[in-house]
DNA sequence: TCGGATT
C-alpha cells in the first residue's frame, strides 16, 4: 500500500547490488547518477508507478514457478558447464495476475533491447497464469535484468526473475503437492528431504497468513517429471525422519484448473443462467423456510459488513466462518457421494466457491460427511435451513455450519 | 458425525 500522492514507493524496489543476486532485498533503492542509467530508472519508475495505480488489489491468484533457480541456490560448477542454457531468455514468475504481456514488455524493456517477450496465459480463459518469458537480444541485458529485477515487488507479488530453462518435454508435469508435513518443518528440510530424488527447481511450504505458521502442505518442482515420479514413489506414504504423521506427494493440479472452476462456478450462479440445477426447483420450495428465518433475524444477527472486522479484532469464533467464507458441515452422504452432488445443492443458494467430500484414503469412498464454503452469510443460512433435514436418496441430510468441536467418542 | 489445505 503507498500513500497518495506518491503512487511509487521506493521500498518496493529492490536497488541493484555490486554483489550480485540475493544480498539487496531491503536496501533502499540508490538512483544512479548518470543520465542514460538515471532514465532507464525513470521509466521502470512511471511503468510501475502506472501498473501500481491500475492494478486494484484483487485477490491473489495462482501463480505458477517454472523456472530455474531454486531459492537456495549456489550456483554449481554442473550448472554453469551448462552451455545448452540460453543466457538471453529469463523466465519471470509470480506476476500479478491483472498484469498484461505490454506491460511485461515495458517493464523488462527498461534494461534493454528484447527480442520476444510472453506472457503465460490459460488456453481456456486467457487468463494470466502469472508467469512470462522476456528474450533479450544481448545477455548482458539479461543478466541486468535478473540483478535489478528479480524480488522486485509488484502489488502482493514479488517477482521472480531467472533464466529459463531450455523448453522441453521432459521438464514438464514435473510439480509435486506434498501435505501432511510436520509443522515444524522449514524449506530447507522440505528440499533436504526430496533433494535425493533429483535437481530441486523450486519448493515452497505454505503458511497460515494469519500466524505465519505452516500449513503442513507446499510445493516441490523438479528439473525433470522422472525425478518427480520417483519421489512419489519413494516418499507418498512415508514419514519423514522425526515425523509422527506420513506424508502425502502427488503430482500438484494445474494451477489453472482452480481458476476455470471458479469460472464455471461463477457462469452457473449468473443471473442469465438459462438451465436450473436439478435440485433448484426442489430447493426454490424450501424458501419459505427462508422467508421465516429472516423474519426471525437470522441474516442480522451477524452483519456481513462488520464481520471480518469482529473476527479479526477480538479474534472470536463464529461457527462456520472462515477467511474466505462460510463453511457448512454436511453429514450423512452416501459412501458414492461426490463434488458434483454438493454442487447441485448448494449452487442455487448462492455463490459456492468450495466443496470437499471427505474420503477414506484407502478405499475412496465418502466418509459420510463434506464440506461446501459459500461466501455470503445469508446465502449460507439459507442453504442451511433449506438442505437441513432434505432427503438425498435414502439419506436425511444434516447441514449446519462447520463448528470444531469433534464428535468422534 | 466436523477435512484438507493447490503457490
Amino acid at each position: 500500500m503507498h500513500s497518495a500522492g506518491s503512487a511509487f514507493s521506493p521500498r518496493s524496489l529492490r536497488a541493484p547490488s555490486a554483489a550480485g543476486l540475493k544480498t539487496h532485498r531491503h536496501v533502499r533503492v540508490c538512483l544512479p547518477f548518470s543520465k542514460p542509467v538515471r532514465n532507464r530508472w525513470e521509466g521502470r519508475m512511471q511503468v510501475i508507478a502506472a501498473m501500481e495505480t491500475q492494478l486494484s488489489n484483487g485477490p491473489t491468484c495462482n501463480n505458477t514457478a517454472h523456472g530455474s533457480n531454486t531459492i537456495n541456490n549456489c550456483s554449481s560448477p554442473i550448472d554453469s558447464g551448462n552451455t545448452e542454457d540460453s543466457k538471453t531468455n529469463l523466465i519471470v514468475n509470480y506476476l500479478p495476475q491483472s498484469m498484461t504481456q505490454e506491460e511485461l514488455k515495458s517493464l523488462f524493456g527498461s534494461i534493454g533491447e528484447i527480442e520476444s517477450c510472453k506472457l503465460v496465459r490459460d488456453k481456456i480463459t486467457g487468463q494470466s497464469l502469472g508467469y512470462g518469458f522476456v528474450n533479450y537480444v544481448e545477455p548482458k541485458d539479461a543478466e541486468k535484468a535478473i540483478n535489478t529485477l528479480n524480488g522486485l515487488r509488484l502489488q502482493t507479488k514479488t517477482i521472480k526473475v531467472s533464466y529459463a530453462r531450455p523448453s522441453s518435454a521432459s521438464i514438464r508435469d514435473a510439480n509435486l503437492y506434498v501435505s501432511g508435513l510436520p509443522k515444524s518443518m522449514t524449506q530447507k528440510e522440505l528440499e533436504q528431504l526430496f533433494s535425493q530424488y533429483g535437481r530441486i527447481i523450486t519448493s515452497r511450504i505454505l503458511v497460515d497468513q494469519v500466524t505465519g505458521m505452516s500449513r503442513g502442505v507446499g510445493f516441490i518442482r523438479f528439473d525433470k517429471r522422472i525425478e518427480a515420479e520417483e519421489a512419489i514413489k519413494g516418499l507418498n506414504g512415508q514419514k519423514p525422519p522425526a515425523a509422527t504423521e506420513p506424508i502425502t506427494v502427488k503430482f500438484a493440479n494445474n494451477p489453472s484448473q482452480k481458476t476455470n472452476q471458479a469460472i464455471l462456478s461463477q457462469l452457473y450462479h449468473s443471473p442469465n443462467r438459462r438451465y436450473p440445477a436439478p435440485l433448484a426447483q426442489q430447493a426454490q420450495r424450501f424458501r419459505l423456510d427462508n422467508l421465516l428465518n429472516m423474519a426471525y433475524g437470522v441474516k442480522s444477527r451477524f452483519p456481513p459488513m462488520t464481520i471480518d472486522g469482529m473476527t479479526s479484532l477480538a479474534g472470536i469464533n463464529i461457527p462456520g466462518h472462515t477467511g474466505t467464507g462460510w463453511c457448512i458441515f454436511v453429514y450423512n452422504l452416501a459412501p458414492d457421494a461426490d463434488e458434483s452432488i454438493l454442487w447441485q445443492m448448494f449452487g442455487p443458494f448462492g455463490a459456492v466457491t468450495n466443496v470437499k467430500v471427505i474420503r477414506d484414503f484407502n478405499t475412496n469412498k465418502c466418509k459420510g460427511f463434506g464440506f461446501v464454503t459459500m461466501t455470503n452469510y445469508d446465502e449460507a443460512a439459507m442453504a442451511i435451513a433449506s438442505l437441513n433435514g432434505y432427503r438425498l436418496g435414502d439419506r436425511v441430510l444434516q447441514v449446519s455450519f462447520k463448528t470444531n468441536k469433534m464428535h468422534k467418542a
